[in-house]
Order: C-alpha cells, then sequence, then structure tokens
DNA sequence: TCCATTATTGATACTTAATATCAATAACAG
DNA sequence: CTGTTATTGATATTAAGTATCAATAATGGA
C-alpha cells in the first residue's frame, strides 16, 4: 500500500508557488503530515511525526502557512497556542474543552458590534481575537449519560 | 525621601492573605512594582526591576495575583502575552497597537450573544478570549496631524 | 540536458517565558 | 521565643520559537 498524497497537498503547494515559493519535499512533508490532522496541533508533535525533517524547517513551513492564510493559530484557555487548518479566511472559534474539537463561529456579527462599542471609546478597531471555549454536543451528552 | 508605599500594595496583599497566603518582604517588593505600572509587561521585564528578588519569585507573585483576579493577562496581536492590573473581574481590552495602551470593553453584551449563537451549535460556552486591537483616540490624532 | 543562480535546508546555538527541585530561610501561631 | 510550615532563591529544565550559515536542491535559461 503506497502512502497515498492527500488532495489537500497539492492544493497548499500551489498556494504557496503562487507566491513565488519553491516546490520542495521537506515542504510536502510537513503539509503532508498537517493535512491528516483534524483537530488542533503543536509545533512538537509534527515535529516528532517528522523525524526526518530539520526543526527549523517545520517552523518556517508552519509559519509560511499561517502568513497564506490556509492555517490558523488557535488560543487554548492557559494561554497556549495551537496551529489548525483554516477553512476560511478570518474566524473565531468554538473550542471544546473536553475533546479538543473545533467549529468554527458563524451566525454573528462580532465585527459589526466591535466597531459600534468602539466608536463610543474613540477607538478605531483595526483587529481582534476572539476564542469561545466549552462543550461540543457529543461531549455533554456524554457526561450527561455518566 | 522615602519611598511611599503605593496604596494597591496594602489592598493585594489584604486579598492574598485572606487566601492564606504569608504577608513576605519579596512578595511585597513584586506587587510594588506592578503597582506602579501603567501599562501591560512582561514578567522579564519586572524581574529586571526587581534583582533582589529571585526570579521564581517573580513569576510565582505573578500566578497568585492573576489567580486572585487583581492581574489579568493581556494578548498581543502577535500572540504574546503580557501582564496588566486589572480593574474588574472578567473584561476585555481595548489595546491601542501603537502607544500600547489599554482601555476596558465596556457596554457590549458579547457573553449574552455568544450564548446564543453557541446554542445554535449545540455548543456550551463556559468561557472566552477577546481582545481587540486598534488605535486609540491619542494616536490616531497625531498620526492625523503628522 | 547541463549549468548557474538563488531559495531552501538542517545542524546548532540562542532566546524567551515559564515551571520544577530542593535545601535554606523567614513568617506566623501559640 | 520557638516550632512548624510556607516561602524563597539558585539552579536546572522545559516549551516554543528564532538566528546563523555552510551545504544542498530547485528552477529557468542556454
Amino acid at each position: 500500500m503506497r502512502k497515498r498524497e492527500n488532495p489537500l497537498v497539492a492544493r497548499f503547494m500551489d498556494v504557496l508557488e503562487e507566491q513565488g515559493y519553491r516546490d520542495t519535499l521537506p515542504r510536502r512533508a510537513v503539509i503532508q503530515a498537517i493535512a491528516q490532522k483534524d483537530k488542533h496541533f503543536t509545533a512538537e508533535v509534527l515535529r516528532e511525526q517528522l523525524p526526518g525533517v530539520g526543526r527549523a524547517t517545520v517552523y518556517r513551513s508552519l509559519k509560511l502557512l499561517v502568513d497564506a492564510g490556509v492555517l490558523c493559530r488557535v488560543l487554548l484557555e492557559d494561554g497556549n497556542l495551537r496551529y489548525q487548518l483554516s477553512r476560511q479566511g478570518h474566524h473565531h472559534h468554538l473550542l471544546c474543552v473536553d475533546c479538543g474539537v473545533s467549529e468554527d463561529l458563524t451566525g454573528c456579527d462580532i465585527e459589526g458590534q466591535l466597531k459600534n462599542v468602539a466608536a463610543t471609546h474613540d477607538f478605531q478597531v483595526s483587529g481582534h481575537w476572539l476564542e469561545v471555549y466549552g462543550r461540543c454536543r457529543q461531549c455533554t451528552e456524554t457526561q450527561t449519560a455518566a
């Protein structure tokens, strides 16, 4: 069984190439590993999974992908940062504190609200960071059952 | 001229003593230094200002004060954490990216809104983190003038 | 296809922010 | 004043990431 390449890999490489970055093996390896993740992860975990790739390259690739917008950083409740595939441009997370799963928070106009309120403070908003913590349905149900 | 003790120091020591912590000289020194800050700061800067206090003690005191709620952690746009005096319990910051000043964001019901939206995601919200970045009035005016 | 240019890599050292260890010390209670 | 115990500080360690720089690999042109 040959290892199949995730379709995301090609997409991500395209994004990078559009920005003038080269298509290299270590880069592909990092992206391949990331593409298989379904939850947030640390750079160190990634590194452990890629013993053949240099530490610096792992971190460099992460930064490239974050800058390109295909990867986003997630702030945990304790202040630690994780990485995670990004499904859209700017967005917010609903982070389950039990299982670590994250959904994108949609359907609320935080941006608009902030602009309004900030105006009353004579403050020009240029950006924000919002993370929401709690329990996903699965974890709530499991807990109730127990 | 004797160094005058900031009134906050007594207040903070009281808060700690209520929780069973002892009144020690190094602790007072850390609190004294913090009480004089009007902007967010790093633990390292604090440490430099307190050469007579051990590194561990500085960090331990910071944690104590954060847990007690009189100090809060602020997330900068780049992901770095700072410390800052906390004027109330849970609150959000309007952080000026130019001068670093921070105001508390009041007058918006983020909590309520989040609860509503999260409900449609079958998600039980237990907490959140929100930081807002931009320019305070002073910095906007200065920039416009230039 | 080969070659030159230039981006990229990886080994290593360093940085920053913080925690862990543990014997010595200082605070508080009686 | 003294025993108990929290606290301290020196030191080592961890986590997450950046800087350096010679060696290597990818690309575009001849």
